[in-house]
Order: C-alpha cells, then sequence, then structure tokens
RNA sequence: GGGCGAUUAGCUCAGUCGGUAGAGCGCCUGCUUUACACGCAGGAUGUCGGGGGUUCGAGUCCCUCAUCGCCCA
C-alpha cells in the first residue's frame, strides 16, 4: 500500500488479518534451545478447557505477551510456551448438565469410556477456541510447542511424579471430610459449591443423661445426622453442664451410649442451650471435634444419598426421607422439645444443584510437611520473588499450615490415580506376584502401602513381608503403563483405583512437563527455570504454590524466579465479572468492535499495583446485530491507535524523497535535541517500568510522550521545515528516527498497529537511524528493544522548549480568555529580559506559527503600554495582548485583581511558612532556599501586576 | 473469626523520598487549522471517607472508626 492510500482511520481489522500470518510463517514466535540468546520462558497458566476466554484471561495474556515481546525484542530466545487444562471437575460437570439437559442420562447410563470420549470431543472443541482467541488477541505464543494437561507428554510427568513421591514416602491413604455430590456421586470442590440463604429449621431434642433424670437438649438443623452422633459437646467452664462431663447419654432411636465431653472450640456456651451434638462424619466442625477427642465416626451415607446400615432401621432410605421419620419418630418418643424456623445457608452443587453433603471418606494424599517448608524458604530466601510483594504474605501463611493434600477425586476425567489395590481384611496373606526389583515401603496404621517397579523384565512382587495379620490393604504404584504389570497384578486380584487426580496435581507440573520433564529435553535444560508467572492472586496458594513445591521435588529448583500477581477485573459496581450474572465482558467482541490493540492497550493501561480494577459495564450493538457487553473504558482507549497512526501519516507523507545519511550532531535543530532527549529518557523509563512489572505505568508514559509531546509539539514545531527544500532532509531523519523508535516502544502493547506502521515506514525509509543510518529489521517483531543511553540527554534543549512552550500557551490562553475570535489576526507582545528573552528570540518564529494567526510577534524588555491590552503576568514574562477597542475595562480589572489576590495569598502562605522559626530551623536547607526562591518570583509577579492595573486604569 | 486491599474531580484511576493535588473520559467555550472530529485550542471542577496523633509541614507515616470488595477458615 502506498503512502497516499493509507486510510484517514487506523483499521485494526486489516492489521490483524494481515501480520498475524506474517509473523507465524516467518517463525517469529518460535524459540530454539541451539540458539546462543539467553533464555526468556513464560508458561501460560494454563485456560480451563471448560469455556472461553474472559477478560480476566485477556488482562493477563496481553502482561505476558507484553513481556514476552518486549524481552525477544531486547535479544532473549523468547519462549512463551501455550497450553490448556483439562480441569476435572469443572469440565466434566459441564458434560455432565449437558447430557442430562439433552439427553435425560447420568454419567452411570453411557458408562466411563463413553463419557470420557464425549470430554475429549467437547475439550477438541474449547482448545481450539481459547488457543484461536489467544491468536486473536495476538499472544506470541510458541505454538509448535502447545500442550494439554492431559496429552501424553504431561501424562507421563505425573505417572512419575506420582511414583517418585509415592517412592519417598509422601503419598498416603487417609480419611477425609469431602463435600458430597449425591446425585452425581462424586466429591466436588470448595468452590463449586453456591451457597444459598434458605429458610429451613431448627430442631430442639432430648438426650438423656444415662443413669440420670436429667437429660440434655441439643438444637440441631439437619436432625437426621443424630444417628451418627458419637458424643454431646458443652463447654468445659460451663457451671450448667460441668457435673455431666464424663457421664453418658442414651442416644435416642438407638442402643447407643454417648459421652458427654469437654471442647472448648466447638461449643459456644452463650448460643443456643450450650450443648452441641457431635456428627463427626457428617459436618467439618464436628470432625475436627471427633480427631480432638479421638472420636469414633460414624458415616452413615451411601454414596447414593441413602442412609446406610450404620443407620439400623432407617438403612436404605433416602436422606430426606430419614429426616421426615426421625423427627416423627422422635415427637412420637416425647424427646422433640421444639421445632423454630430458622434461616440457614445451604451448599448447592453448582452442577446437580443438589444439597452437598460432608462425607467421610478414603482419599489419597500428599504429606505437606518437608514440602510447604521447602516451598516457603524458596520465597523467603528470595529464590521466588512475588510481586506486588505483599502476595507473599498469603503464599506463605498458607503453606505454613502444611495441611496434608488430597488429591483424589471421585470422577472419571483426568489422570486416573495409578495404584492397584487389593484388600485382605483378616485373610492371611502370602503371595508373591514374582521376584522383586525394585521398591520401597511403609505402614501407615493398618494399611501397607507398597511401591513397586519393573523396568527391566517386568517382574513384580511385594518384597518387604509384614505382619500380615493387621494388613487390610496392599497398594502398588506403577509407574509406567505397562501391560505385563499391569496383567499381572489384575490376574493376582488387585484393582486399580477409580478416581483420578486433582486437577493441580497436573498444573503443579506445568512449568516443567511441558518441556518434557522427566527426560533432559534440551528445552528442559534451557528453558527451566523459567522466567515469569504471570497469574491472578485466588490461584496462589492453589497453584503457585504446587508448582514451587513440585518444582523442587522434582528438579531440586524453582519453576520460575519472578511471580507477577495480576489485578481482578470487576464490573463498575466492583462484582466479580461472570456469565450467569450477566455482567462478563468477553475480550472477543472487544475486538470487534474496537481492535486487539485497543483491547490490550485499555487492559494494560489498568494493569496498576491495586488488587480490583473497576470495568464499568455497558451494551452495544455489534455491526451483525448482536448486542454484546462493552465498557467505556475501551472506547476511551480506541483513539490511542488511531491518534499514532495519523501521527504515523503525516510522517509518512512527508518523507516524500527521504534518503538515509548520517546525521552529525552539529546538524540538529534544538527541536530535534529536545525529541530526543525525552525519547530516550521515555525509553529509559518505560524498560525500567516494565523491568518492575509497572504495565500501567509503561502505557501512560509511552501515550504521554505520544501525543504530549510528539503529536502536539514536534510535529508542530518541524511543519515548517518539512515544506524548505533546505530544511526538509535533516528533519525527515529525524522524524523517521524519532518514529521508528515509537514504533518499537509501543510494540508489546499495540503489536498489529505498530507492525502496520513499521512496513510502511519501511517502504518510504528502508534505513533510518541517528546519528547513522542502518537497515531496519523486517518486522518490528525482532527490531532491538530501544536503548539509547545519555548521549541524548540534553537538558538545555529540555529548558528552551519549555520556555516556548510556556509563552505559546500562556497567548492563547489569552486570546481564547478574551474571546478574540480565531480568524483575528493578533500582535501580541512578550516583555521579557536577559537570558529569556534571547531563548525566545531564537524560537520566534515557532511561537508566531505555533499560537496561529498571528500578525506580529514583539518580545521587548520595555512595553510601550498607551492603548488596551489584555495582560498576562508569567514568572518570568509579561505577556500584553493589544486588544484595541476590544477591551472591557471592568472585566480586565476584575482579572488582574483576581490574579493578584491568588499571588498574595501564596505570598501570605510563604512569609507564614519563613515566618516559622521551626520550619527554618528544621527543614531541609534547599526546601527553605525554594520557598525564598518562590517568594522573590511571587513578589515580581504581584509588582508586575499592580504596574498592569495601574496602566490599564491610568 | 483471621488476613489483604480500597475510599482523591461527575466516572475510572495515578500520586515516587512527607514540602499546599494530577491524567483519561465526561462537562463548558471556540474551531471542517492540508496527519487525525477516534481531532485541535482554551476552561471549570477537590473538606484527598470521619476522628485523633507524630512532624516545622501529612493525600503520603502511626492509631482509631465507618463503608465497600476480595481471600482464607
Amino acid at each position: 500500500m502506498s503512502t497516499a492510500e493509507l486510510p484517514k482511520q487506523y483499521d485494526p481489522q486489516d492489521a490483524q488479518r494481515r501480520w498475524y500470518g506474517f509473523w507465524l510463517e516467518k517463525g517469529y514466535f518460535h524459540a530454539d534451545p541451539a540458539s546462543d540468546k539467553p533464555p526468556y520462558t513464560i508458561v501460560i497458566p494454563p485456560p480451563n478447557v471448560t469455556g472461553a476466554l474472559h477478560l480476566g484471561h485477556a488482562l493477563n495474556n496481553t502482561i505476558q505477551d507484553i513481556l514476552i515481546r518486549w524481552r525477544r525484542m531486547q535479544g532473549f530466545d523468547a519462549l512463551w510456551m501455550p497450553g490448556t487444562d483439562h480441569a476435572g471437575i469443572a469440565t466434566q460437570a459441564v458434560v455432565e448438565t449437558r447430557l442430562r439437559k439433552e439427553e435425560g442420562k447420568t454419567r452411570h447410563d453411557i458408562g466411563r469410556e463413553e463419557l470420557v470420549r464425549r470430554i475429549w470431543a467437547w475439550k477438541d472443541e474449547y482448545e481450539a477456541r481459547i488457543l484461536g482467541q489467544l491468536r486473536q488477541m495476538g499472544c506470541s505464543c510458541d505454538w509448535d510447542r502447545t500442550r494439554f494437561t492431559l496429552d501424553e507428554v504431561c501424562a507421563r510427568a505425573v505417572r512419575t511424579t506420582f511414583f517418585r513421591l509415592f517412592q519417598a514416602d509422601k503419598i498416603f491413604r487417609g480419611k477425609r471430610l469431602v463435600n458430597w455430590d449425591a446425585h452425581l456421586r462424586t466429591a466436588v470442590a470448595d468452590d463449586e459449591i453456591e451457597y444459598q440463604d434458605t429458610a429451613g429449621h431448627l430442631w430442639t431434642i432430648r438426650y438423656p443423661v444415662a443413669g440420670s433424670t436429667e437429660s440434655l437438649l441439643v438444637a440441631t438443623t439437619r436432625p437426621e445426622t443424630m444417628l451418627g452422633d458419637t458424643a454431646v459437646a458443652v463447654h468445659p467452664s460451663d457451671e450448667r453442664y460441668r457435673h455431666l462431663i464424663g457421664q453418658s447419654v442414651a442416644l435416642p432411636l438407638t442402643d447407643r451410649l454417648i459421652p458427654i465431653i469437654a471442647d472448648a472450640i466447638l461449643v459456644d456456651p452463650t448460643f443456643g442451650t450450650g450443648c452441641v451434638k457431635v456428627t463427626p462424619a457428617h459436618d467439618p466442625n464436628d470432625y475436627a471435634c471427633g480427631v480432638r477427642n479421638n472420636l469414633p465416626m460414624i458415616n452413615l451415607l451411601n454414596p447414593d444419598g441413602t442412609y446406610n446400615e450404620n443407620a439400623g432401621a432407617y438403612a436404605g432410605l433416602d436422606r430426606r426421607e430419614v429426616r421426615k421419620r426421625v423427627v416423627a419418630d422422635l415427637e412420637s418418643k416425647e424427646l422433640l422439645v421444639k421445632v423454630e424456623p430458622h434461616a440457614n445457608r445451604v451448599g448447592l452443587s453448582d452442577g446437580s444443584k443438589t444439597p452437598i453433603e460432608p462425607y467421610l471418606s478414603d482419599q489419597w494424599f500428599v504429606k505437606m510437611d518437608e514440602l510447604a517448608q521447602d516451598a516457603m524458604d524458596a520465597v523467603t530466601s528470595g529464590k521466588v520473588a512475588i510481586h506486588p510483594e505483599r502476595y507473599a504474605k498469603s503464599y506463605l501463611d498458607w503453606l505454613g499450615e502444611k495441611r496434608d493434600w488430597c488429591i483424589s477425586r471421585q470422577l472419571w476425567w483426568g489422570h486416573r490415580i495409578p495404584v492397584w489395590s487389593k484388600e485382605f481384611g483378616s485373610i492371611f496373606y502370602g503371595e508373591d506376584i514374582e521376584e522383586p526389583t525394585t521398591d520401597s515401603g511403609s505402614i501407615e496404621g493398618k494399611v501397607i502401602v507398597k511401591c513397586l517397579t519393573d523396568e527391566e523384565n517386568s517382574k513384580v512382587r511385594v518384597q518387604q513381608r509384614v505382619d500380615i495379620e493387621n494388613v487390610h490393604a496392599i497398594h502398588i504404584c506403577v509407574r509406567e503403563d505397562d501391560e505385563k504389570i499391569i496383567a499381572k497384578l489384575e490376574a493376582a486380584g488387585y484393582v486399580q483405583d477409580p478416581d483420578v487426580l486433582d486437577t493441580w496435581f497436573s498444573s503443579a507440573l506445568w512449568p516443567h512437563s511441558t518441556l518434557g520433564w522427566p527426560d533432559e529435553t534440551p528445552e528442559l535444560k534451557k528453558y527451566y527455570p523459567t522466567s515469569v508467572l504471570s497469574t491472578a492472586r485466588d490461584i496462589i496458594t492453589l497453584w503457585v504454590a504446587r508448582m514451587v513445591i513440585f518444582g523442587q521435588f522434582n528438579r531440586g529448583d524453582v519453576p520460575f524466579k519472578d511471580v507477577y500477581i495480576h489485578p481482578v477485573i470487576q464490573d463498575g459496581n466492583g462484582k466479580r465479572m461472570s456469565k450467569s450474572a450477566g455482567n462478563g465482558i468477553d475480550p472477543v467482541d472487544i475486538i470487534d468492535l474496537f481492535g486487539a490493540d485497543t483491547l490490550r492497550f485499555a487492559l494494560a493501561s489498568l494493569a496498576t499495583e491495586t488488587q480490583d480494577i473497576r470495568i464499568p459495564v455497558e451494551k452495544a450493538k455489534l455491526p451483525d446485530g448482536r448486542e454484546v457487553n462493552t465498557s467505556e473504558r475501551f472506547e476511551q482507549a480506541r483513539t490511542f491507535p488511531n491518534k499514532v497512526w495519523n501521527a504515523s501519516r503525516f510522517a509518512l507523507m512527508n518523507l516524500e524523497g527521504y534518503e538515509a545519511a548520517p546525521v552529525h550532531p552539529s546538524d540538529l535543530t534544538v527541536e530535534d535535541r529536545w525529541i530526543l532527549s525525552l525519547l530516550a529518557k521515555t525509553t529509559a523509563d518505560v524498560t525500567a517500568d516494565l523491568e518492575a512489572f509497572r504495565f500501567a505505568e509503561a502505557t501512560k508514559r509511552l501515550r504521554d510522550f505520544t501525543w504530549n509531546d510528539f503529536c502536539d509539539w514536534y510535529v508542530e514545531f518541524i511543519k515548517g521545515r518539512l515544506r524548505d527544500p533546505e530544511t526538509k532532509p535533516i528533519a525527515q531523519r529525524v522524524l523517521a528516527a524519532v518514529l521508528d523508535g515509537l514504533c518499537r516502544l509501543l510494540h508489546p502493547i499495540v503489536p498489529f498497529l505498530t507492525e502496520s506502521i513499521w512496513q510502511a515506514l519501511g517502504q518510504v525509509a528502508p534505513s533510518r537511524g541517528l546519528p547513522e543510518s542502518t537497515p531496519a529489521a523486517e518486522s518490528v517483531c525482532i527490531a532491538p528493544w530501544p536503548s539509547y543511553g545519555e548521549t541524548w540527554h540534553d537538558a538545555e534543549a529540555e529548558s528552551v522548549i519549555a520556555q516556548w512552550q510556556e509563552k505559546i500557551v500562556a497567548i492563547r490562553n489569552l486570546r481564547a480568555e478574551r474571546n478574540v475570535p480565531e480568524a483575528a489576526k493578533i500582535r501580541p507582545i512578550i516583555v521579557a529580559e536577559g537570558p529569556v528573552a534571547a531563548i525566545l528570540r531564537s524560537g520566534e518564529s515557532f511561537i508566531k506559527a505555533l499560537v496561529k494567526n498571528t500578525a506580529s510577534l514583539t518580545i521587548t524588555d520595555k512595553a510601550d503600554r498607551s492603548g488596551d491590552f489584555a495582560v498576562l503576568v508569567l514568572g518570568d514574562a509579561e505577556i500584553l495582548l493589544p486588544l484595541e477597542g476590544l477591551i472591557d475595562k471592568k472585566a480586565e480589572e476584575a482579572r488582574i485583581r483576581k490574579s493578584l489576590g491568588d499571588v498574595e495569598k501564596q505570598i501570605n502562605a510563604i512569609r507564614a511558612k519563613l515566618g516559622n522559626e521551626g520550619f527554618v530551623a528544621r527543614a531541609p536547607a534547599e526546601v527553605v532556599e525554594q520557598q525564598k526562591a518562590k517568594l522573590a518570583d511571587l513578589l515580581a509577579q504581584k509588582s508586575t501586576l499592580e504596574a498592569a492595573l495601574a496602566a490599564l486604569l491610568g
């Protein structure tokens, strides 16, 4: 496209179509372990294949792409590893929901294999969509290396890790209360529960004290769980019950006696009767109490929500039915004291809307004590730095609890737990499977855990003999899916655990599994540890901490050096965006409306150190008529790419006849030196901002430089020179060099825009730069990041231009304030002395030109004040605007008196300060000097204003 | 209950080392100015959430209260 054909408005869709394919074709995003460039690596936080990307993803990926593009330009071998996460429970839940809605079936109807097949199909669809969205945003990922947490490479890392943990005695089997969805027959994660306030009841039940006429009253919102009570708790210092501690009550509807215990944590003596029934197997608080007091735990539930044999006469009934009957039976026995309405919070499963039941079950755990300590050390020692720093606290606090990590999930979608088990009860066990090879073992209570593998000859045996009388089960972990080993195990009656691993188990391996671990690949050697991880704060504990744990466990080294925690996006009311609330913004809609550059620019300018950013949501119509959510934040941002585009159009139009040649510093004019000085300063500042993850500051700085310095002033300054063949060549070279630098600096934020400009600039000025010109890179993607050093710094040029600007603005202001018609030619006078006057004289033509519509400009040290003037007094000069006959003397007098009043007010404030002995004595000398100088300045202004007033009135 | 954060112009937010507050948008006035009306020029707008303290001096440091949000239990 030739310069003349460049449209007046930037067309982002055209740029997106044109350049993304070009970048891919050139392979710019592909990292090469064989290159001698130093590595810079980011692994993408793999988005869930559950759904499409939302605005939070867009923010995070914008940040990562800024970092990666910037470092690539800096000469690093930049690797951005892309991929997606299988997100066990969430993905299975969406597919199961669809199955239920569309076919009225549950997963049990279609079976494990078919369900998993359908989830893979879902995954394929959403993975393609997600990766497509990243491309639309311009993300420069190394697509050839795309991974999925369930693919073969990642699966192998999971198996190896599990095996190593098993071998190191870090994995054990234990009981735990899980959130049970009896409809879907699975445990669900805490964040998949939706809490609803519902109107329920509070039942008060009488528990007779054994061998006494006394009884205790307990209140409960779930009366049916009384069948599983194993104690009644009172507060140890509660006088009412102290004498009963240690005695028993007869649990109604059962033949059991349960103890009365003291527990200061569970019981609030001021609430209700001060007596609490304890059902350790069916309530989290009671569970903790049960552990503290060594109580038996009676599980009442079957996985399908019916009560089991422990419920005696109620066995086989659904829990809702049990409640009805228990209440009725208590009533008939006159043990039900009262029923009151009671508002309670009920947890409903997101997937099925079934009330969640706390359910005690066998689960696999990772022992966290040492692993967590190592991960804490990584941060306290500074090997991993978290930004902003305050988030290190939540990381350390959480790890400090060292709670064992429950890694099993009752799901079908995920990495199957590689353990084959055989239950024995009390039967003697004496079989060998075959000859041993390697193994290790441990005893955890009554369960024996054997670790076993066979690399060479697929022979398998339990090597370590144990006291078989106490063995309940043997668990064997198999490192890799070796059919012969598995066949042998299964022939011997071993059955693979039906459960899968927690999704975070595989995500925790992401920084090394994606690089090919456990193989020592060239990628792993070069790119691990990675450089930066960028993510949201809500997964600091779930994910970041676990990556550090597994990275150190498997590799002996941290997975990344820096963690950047980006803010969370909320709507204008401070609410989290969500699809169901209808307040979500789809990044693709924003790209359709305004383009990817605008989306990225807006998000980058919002990425401050705050923890939440608000984006007010409003409706908009797409060209195709669809109504979508958008925000004024994007409408505001879209002017920027257009501004850059048009400044570039101006430059390109004026680069006709450009010839590359060296520019000697003495050839540069003061405005050239000024813009180069600012460009160098901006470059240094932006680089420092990016190094410190200050994305919003970097973006604002670039906007200010581009708009306020380059467009508003520099372009205006050189318009005259570009019209003059004598001065044109140097101006063109400086203009090309500045635009070149600007393109590079902006590229990480607005890649499509800058590539469009870069390519067009390459047409007219293929070789450019100062002082020597060099051929431009074929793409701005791979152009070197600028670094101008100190040589361009020019304080003198900066102060000269500041002088000109101040006077130009003052004259414009006078004209506008006095309502001088735009078309009227004015003859402003600047009264100034000495060096100020000299500087202004040197810029006379610029001042005239930029003020616009000036018939003349006078710079003098003494003005003839006869006639009518509008007056403006500055610190080092006075501006007079002759307005013969146009002056409203009264209004002018009022203006001057107001200025006088302002100046006097400031004078008084400073005099008060300087009159304060404490200030003069204690404030730093420079501050005192500064105030004195300011006072002198203000006094001069005051006398000038008084003179002006006298002249006006005289 | 514990922790973190926020509260500054109508809106969304900056504010570094403590030295009397800034930006973008919006608003008002005037402009089809040969890059740009997604623009140009000019302008108005503040009890820095309340109270107390430290200090010569507090938006900034400390205490406290209030409101809102998030995370963890």
